[in-house]
DNA sequence: TTTGGTATCTAAACAGATTATATACTAATG
DNA sequence: CATTAGTATATAATCTGTTTAGATACCAAA
């Protein structure tokens, strides 16, 4: 059977850049943000996260930086970049696209 | 980067059981008709409806039957199952609740 | 006869997501 | 004080739907 993260995949990175538009960020935090917001339908693994981060950051889509770690488990931040807010823009217009493809694919309404 | 398929993954099957349910259909003509709704955004590769043809077949969502090969090349036809209508209600379901938790994400907009 | 469109099929490669596992710090429980 | 649970990061190996590439075959038009 297909994984239930396939419903995420292609967008993870977009989510991520999202998110960190509000502001710098951690994995887990991030994480967490994801599976709230996914009301048990939509989980992600903070594996997935974790390799989503180094990919952005080769990218240049994110920096990435220790949080002091004062008190608890260190912290390994990630802020968006120029390039990332640029990129997420151009995904949200994408996305605004296929999801209308998708709609139109799936529920099979027809707009001749 | 990402497969431009990623963006049709995890719901390629849903499309369809969501053609055959208005009629049996083939390979080469389901992967025009989703061609063709994709508007250049979406695009399928036909290898991924045949191997997509045959996992739906052995879940039981599928029936096939050879066309008759009168003039051109030959057709394997698709009609969609009882089990495979089933299976199609189930999935638009969650596609209209994966949709809305997508939107909210990718677009940041929370409901608090 | 060669090109292009129609039509199906499969092995191998691709890549994002998952699984499994390791590490490490802190707070609360017993 | 030992144990458990929560927080937090990381990576190798595996999984799986999709893509790539190649094969086969028929027909019509140039």
């Amino acid at each position: 059977m297909a994984h239930s993260g396939d419903l995420l995949r292609g967008h993870t990175e977009t989510i991520i850049l999202r998110i960190l538009k509000d502001g710098d960020s951690y994995g887990y935090e991030i994480a967490k943000k994801i599976m709230d917001a996914g009301e048990g339908i939509i989980d992600v693994k903070d594996a997935t996260i974790y390799t989503a981060f180094r990919r952005m950051e080769e990218e240049g889509l994110l920096a990435t930086y220790w949080g002091d770690g004062v008190g608890g488990a260190r912290r390994r931040y990630y802020s968006i970049t120029e390039r990332g807010r640029a990129n997420y823009d151009e995904r949200l217009k994408e996305w605004i696209k296929v999801d209308q493809i998708l709609n139109n694919l799936i529920k099979g309404e027809q707009n001749d």
